[in-house]
DNA sequence: TGGACTAAAAGTGTATACACTTTTTGCCAA
DNA sequence: TTGGCAAAAAGTGTATACACTTTTAGTCCA
């Protein structure tokens, strides 16, 4: 499409996965417009498309509001992410190059930087994408894209709710994983991966509170 | 969202997963709204959320196109597939109840009466609905969502090339299935749910050629 | 005939207008 | 003070207007 709304949807992905914007958060169109010089037609367009991507929910004649999953919906997503992502592992190891290898261990290696830069939004990214550079490194575009929708839209869950040794818990796991795999040891690959998933999911708390964000603070450095 | 343009989408995708429209046929705004008797601005909402479902293809100042799937993408839809619906049936094997088995058979059922009865389109949306209706029973929305994307993205791909042996194959295989599911053979479901798939994308072939067809024609008994 | 240039037509992209719905505000009465 | 009603304000839903791009049609010239 033009790539106004695309960066609309991308300023207010960033802002909702960083949770700059908190879950329950009124998206009024015109101030959104007005914010990004645009018109609301551009503003509804981008409203629509994160609305299908579920970080985003429309109400109708009460307008968009950000996402507030529930843990019922949480629990199907780390699910279909088990399922989808243990045969993903498995179908992996058969085929893993030494150049795939790397990449992941460069990947991993930039995970610890952002743990150690206490950079909660880029190691929060960062440990997300290791999922789907696997998939991208399968060469299957199909499946990178899944698991990119699947993880931004539990973001809004798990992101919100791990802590920072929770996060390098899952950085250390994620080596475990990369390690398996160089050593094509299918049976532990697969496993640390569904325990991984298991870990975090169980690490979610769904009961925290969040103070309220005002909108145009929260998007203001963009 | 509201219903005038989810009603929209649902003849489009319609007329496009029964192939009354066929791949690469323009979808030109103005003609849309005149037939559906409203304005460009629902018609683009429709055409943008066709696009996120892969049925349609947005080419910037040109406009809107009904996909044309490439062999490897319909690839990929199937490794996806694969990886997802074995594990699917892994899980499914374990707590499958008299009750939901009583579910499939009725299901199983339909589709023989929609084969006997040279029901193309009707067999083409039951075939896939067997699979969505096992996450459903799951208890998995989100899961069942994403298999209903996965398969309607397929449509365009299967199910234009899927002769009515082909089908009747398929619903075979689909009853055995079941059939395994109800002794809780793990193994043996599971086997069957794979071989059924790579039949399913075997059976393809991606280098017929279609006449082309009128947009009002092809939209017309709606 | 055929190729290229040009003007008209058609179509998309964005902004704006307006009707209708929801929310807020203010006021009055209990 | 509080509850509720009414008017005003704000906001969403859809249609329309207009600028700009692409496509088409036509014309001229080689």
């Amino acid at each position: 499409m033009e790539s106004s709304t695309h960066a609309i949807v991308e300023s207010l992905t960033r802002a909702i996965v960083e949770h700059r914007l908190q879950p329950g958060t009124k998206l009024a169109e015109q101030k959104l417009a007005d914010h990004f010089g645009v018109s609301r037609t551009l503003v509804r367009q981008a409203l629509f498309q994160l609305a299908q991507n579920r970080l985003v929910t429309l109400e109708p004649a009460r307008g968009a509001f950000v996402s507030t999953p529930s843990a019922e919906e949480a629990r199907q997503v780390f699910a279909v992410r088990r399922m989808l992502e243990s045969e993903m592992t498995r179908a992996f190891v058969q085929s893993v190059t030494p150049a795939q290898l790397k990449v992941l261990r460069a990947h991993v290696n930039s995970e610890a930087t952002a743990l150690k830069a206490h950079d909660a939004s880029g190691r929060t990214e960062l440990l997300g994408d290791f999922h789907v550079r696997i998939a991208e490194l399968m060469g299957n575009a199909v499946l990178a894209q899944l698991l990119r929708d699947l993880i931004s839209r539990c973001a809004l869950i798990t992101l919100m709710y791990q802590s920072a040794s929770e996060a390098a818990h899952s950085h250390e796991e994620h080596a475990g994983i990369v390690a398996a795999l160089a050593a094509h040891d299918e049976h532990k690959a697969v496993q640390l991966m569904l325990t991984h998933l298991q870990n975090v999911e169980a690490s979610l708390a769904f009961d925290r509170e969040r103070p309220a964000n005002a909108l145009s603070m929260a998007l203001s450095p963009f």
